[in-house]
DNA sequence: CTGTTAGCGCGTTCAG
DNA sequence: CTGAACGCGCTAACAG
């Protein structure tokens, strides 16, 4: 129950003696204001306590607001979070705010968030796609909205991206672990987002064949039945006939899942994580790491520039991991 | 460079043979529209790729917004992104969407960041308090926008607010750790917010006090001065000419800081974090536990209901902590 | 069940 | 330098 209603430019404008546009000239930042009238304008906007109406403004100005839409998944991923920390703060740089929503991990809620969000005028949409495919958004495309997705790419939609060297990365790690003399590398992941995974999984194969090894499928634990966890995967590779002598995994969650299973054990087994996480340093453990915030800020970036300049080729931003060596992956495998 | 332009009710209306306004029923969810006449309209509707115009709308139903804002400081601590996704959630529900922005930290930039909210006629706003005092929120509040502060009180402002019990939280551990024997108990925390840390300090001298030890000061260390760490803290604490056998650290950072230096000493020291993390089982680690999401779910929640029904009395809500055992925290203290 | 009129709060256009 | 009229896209209030 508002004590008083919200004043608008008229009040102000009445209250100062001048009319409405002169004090919307103010607020606009025209200076084509005597000194003094503005000051009696703004010493009877304070007294009514107003505060220009964003959304009218907005309205007039062709319907163009000053807010970019986030729209992610998985809400219990720290990872995302510090995407998103990233494009908040570029786009706050640019003057503009943040709608943030999630789908709570339903693909099929996915069009339906974004539907409102854009119905909000947004002026760009960063996404995390998680549902099959993006094609729903071609209409939003062609109206000219820039549209920008993180972590992986859209499908059945052009649009710009911004990725981690997912491939590259792995690839890394792998031949770091056969520079040790390890051959037999298990690779461990839990169910998670297709793209990254296979990406990463690419990259693993690829350094595996350089060492010689064709064929790595049967120490591929990719997680794909959910209900496996990954600390399983790891005992289900160790307990094998053959057990690996190095393991790298595909995300945080299934490195914290290695962990816990490679701690019961007395035979030292290599292990390299994709992801960084906190206590990786104290606890000994190298990791591909690389910079979430940075993800979301380049994203960030890419939208202010779109909302400046419409057009230009479609941009796809990779950006770089890091083999942080901390002494897990740097055990050599067992001669003989 | 928008390929054609965005359609409006009026053009849904001319295409579908029908006044804007029962086109507008259609999309307000008015029933009083024959199915006939509601399949043209929706056809129409998807041919020009129609979505309806939420700022227009907005503006007329008298500035009302389906958003909620949200403003946070620290935007590295995944502690606050936890409650921002348990206050999306809960928007969620109510078809709110969330606006975020943080303040970088920096005290000075809370109003601004508010006001810029504020202006996008949010329907309530919720804030982890950073500024000194939220008196300029006074103006605010009587036109009616519900405020709900989270994880600490507002300074200067009568305001909803949800927080932990902290002090009883913090008790909690001390009386576990006087129960096991230990007397001197080191308090360490890293420099961090006022509230929270006078409130957990509170709770350590009360439990300290009812074990018969009445000036716990010589083993407080507060982290006032930001260039001590807490690694050192522990270090001063360990090397000082009465180390505590036992020691709490304030929050989450202080604990992994405790950790680091606990792991270099070989006499045991027992520890009872505040806060949970992900390793901390793996680790053995005791901590006074509590749940971050709810806690923003607690405020989504506050926001939905006086948005609904403004008025009535203020409401404080203090979520409880569990003190979970995992060892660390169970050391008895050395005898004689 | 559907159409008409008016106006939300502001900014653009064109006069003064 | 300032003001009056008009309209952004939509919906409340009234007709019919």
């Amino acid at each position: 129950m508002p004590i008083q209603s919200r004043a608008t430019l008229h009040d102000v404008a009445r209250l100062a003696g001048v009319s409405a546009k002169t004090v919307s000239r103010v607020y606009s930042g025209s200076p084509r204001v005597l000194p003094e009238t503005r000051e009696r304008i703004l010493a009877a906007a304070k007294r009514l306590r107003f505060r220009p109406n964003t959304v009218a403004r907005n309205l007039r100005q062709g319907g163009k607001t000053d807010t970019v839409a986030f729209v992610m998944g998985d809400i219990h991923n720290p990872f995302y979070f510090h995407v998103a920390a990233g494009i908040e703060q570029e786009l706050a740089k640019g003057g503009f705010t943040m709608l943030w929503a999630s789908t709570g991990d339903a693909p099929d809620s996915e069009p339906v968030v974004v539907d409102a969000l854009l119905s909000q005028l947004v002026r760009a949409l960063v996404l995390i796609p998680i549902a099959g495919d993006q094609s729903y958004l071609e209409g939003e495309r062609q109206l000219g909205t820039p549209i920008i997705t993180v972590d992986r790419p859209a499908t059945d939609l052009v649009a710009d991206t911004v990725v981690l060297a997912n491939r590259s990365g792995m690839a890394d790690a792998v031949r770091s672990l056969t520079a040790n003399g390890h051959r037999k590398i298990g690779f461990v992941s839990n169910p998670s987002e297709m793209y990254t995974l296979s990406e990463r999984l690419a990259g693993y194969r690829q350094a595996l064949m350089e060492a010689g090894v064709a064929d790595s499928t049967p120490w591929e634990r990719l997680g794909n039945d959910p209900s496996i966890t990954p600390e399983s995967q790891v005992r289900s590779l160790l307990d094998s006939s053959d057990p690996p002598t190095a393991i790298v995994t595909g995300n945080n969650r299934a490195t914290m899942g290695a962990l816990r299973e490679l701690r019961t054990r007395e035979d030292p087994v290599a292990l390299i994580g994709f992801d960084d996480f906190e206590l990786a340093e104290m606890l000994g453990i190298s990791v591909v790491a690389h910079d979430p915030v940075e993800l979301g800020r380049a994203a960030g970036r890419l939208a202010l520039e779109r909302i400046e300049h419409h057009g230009g080729p479609i941009r796809r931003i990779e950006l770089p991991t890091r083999l942080v060596k901390r002494g897990s992956g740097e055990i050599p495998a067992p001669t003989g």
